[in-house]
DNA sequence: AAATAAAATGAACGTCGTTCATTTTTTATT
DNA sequence: AATAAAAAATGAACGACGTTCATTTTATTT
């Protein structure tokens, strides 16, 4: 069966290649800007090849946004040595913003862009798993902020639901450029500005 | 004059007619699947007439995205008569919210899409006007709450950055399928909830 | 009625995602 | 080692997209 085995390697590495090269692009030009022609130039295989290998630009895009949550899984590491709940819901809130905004094509293919949720409806997969395990995540640390005594009158689902849309709902604006285009007096420092907002508040909860 | 005055009405009533074809479709199937050939079918004008009026695809967008602006301060006409800033900011959470869930498209390109911001930047233009005042009312309500004594120890821009966001950030979240598909107790409810825990917030800071 | 100006047109261009008959390469059999 | 079978890779072709512009149609002026 080593053969077999082999073909198989092989045709993971080059579905990692091909992921690779979109991925590259992406970030480069911008994902609406990506063609598959221009992905298969870029790893020298035929447009063919990149259909053997993928359904459509689709299963390519939701197979990128599996791949951005490891990485902002990545960027979490850090987060999980801090014992305290409630400094580690800040300190999340901030890891979450810089993830967003040192890739932000890769956000916003997560967490706004039709594709990977479209994905899903066709290949009637049961759920959003990789969003799923983020969110629980976030409840998991406010459960526990809780527990502690804090955020009373708050019940976890909500507020955790509050608490991401708050930091995602910065990311947006910022990465659609749609508060720098608004006449602020500190433009440049809005979001750490904002983001210290939301410290505060979490302290008055 | 009169030939010239109605050619000039005849003008400007194409090319409202071309937008709200436009429109019609976008609200009927999506603003990515609709295509400057269906507009042109819909009203009954060939395709080179949009152009005519119309720079680009846009240019349309950014027309489209301003008339947005206009149906959100209808949405906001009720919130005039509420004298009390605090009880204001708070219907205009809920108002704000009920535009974006009743006009999806009409909320993602006014707040996510890059049209309307490329448009500015090939015209060259100063900033992003409608964006500016709708900011404006939410840094308006805010800092008559601060004069009032309330949210002490805040600044009103940062935030008014971070009440939009968090409201925005809701709104994102539901119009791009993202809570929906994260396993809830009560994801019917989500939105509503998750509002209420800004009511609290309010009252809190 | 003829000449001029303005408005509307749609064929054509290059590019996109996608398909699939064909070719090339690899593996299995003799 | 030669041949047959299977697997992998290919790229021309399709329909649709945004966009352009020479041409035609309509409206206005002379």
């Amino acid at each position: 069966m080593s053969i077999v085995d082999r073909k198989a390697r092989e045709k993971e590495a080059l579905k990692a290649l091909i992921l690779k090269g979109a991925k590259k692009l992406f970030v480069e030009k911008g994902i609406e800007q990506t063609t598959i022609r221009n992905i298969a130039e870029e790893i020298n295989y035929s447009v063919g090849t990149v259909y053997v290998y993928f359904k459509d630009k689709n299963d390519i895009l939701h197979d990128l946004h599996t791949i951005g949550f490891q990485e902002l899984d990545s960027y979490f590491m850090d987060l999980y040595t801090i014992e305290d709940p409630k400094e580690r819901l800040k300190k999340m809130g901030f890891t979450y913003i810089k993830f967003a905004l040192e890739n932000s094509e890769m956000y916003d293919l997560m967490f706004n862009l039709k594709a990977p949720i479209e994905f899903l409806k066709e290949s009637e997969n049961e759920d959003w798993e990789e969003g799923c395990s983020a969110f629980e995540l976030v409840k998991k640390t406010i459960e526990e902020c809780i527990n502690k005594g804090h955020f009373k009158g708050h019940s976890v689902e909500p507020l955790s639901f509050m608490v991401w849309s708050l930091v995602h709902g910065m990311c947006c604006l910022e990465i659609h450029q749609r508060i720098k285009n608004v006449n602020l007096t500190n433009p440049d420092t809005i979001l750490y500005d904002g983001y210290n907002e939301y410290l505060k508040m979490i302290e008055k909860l």
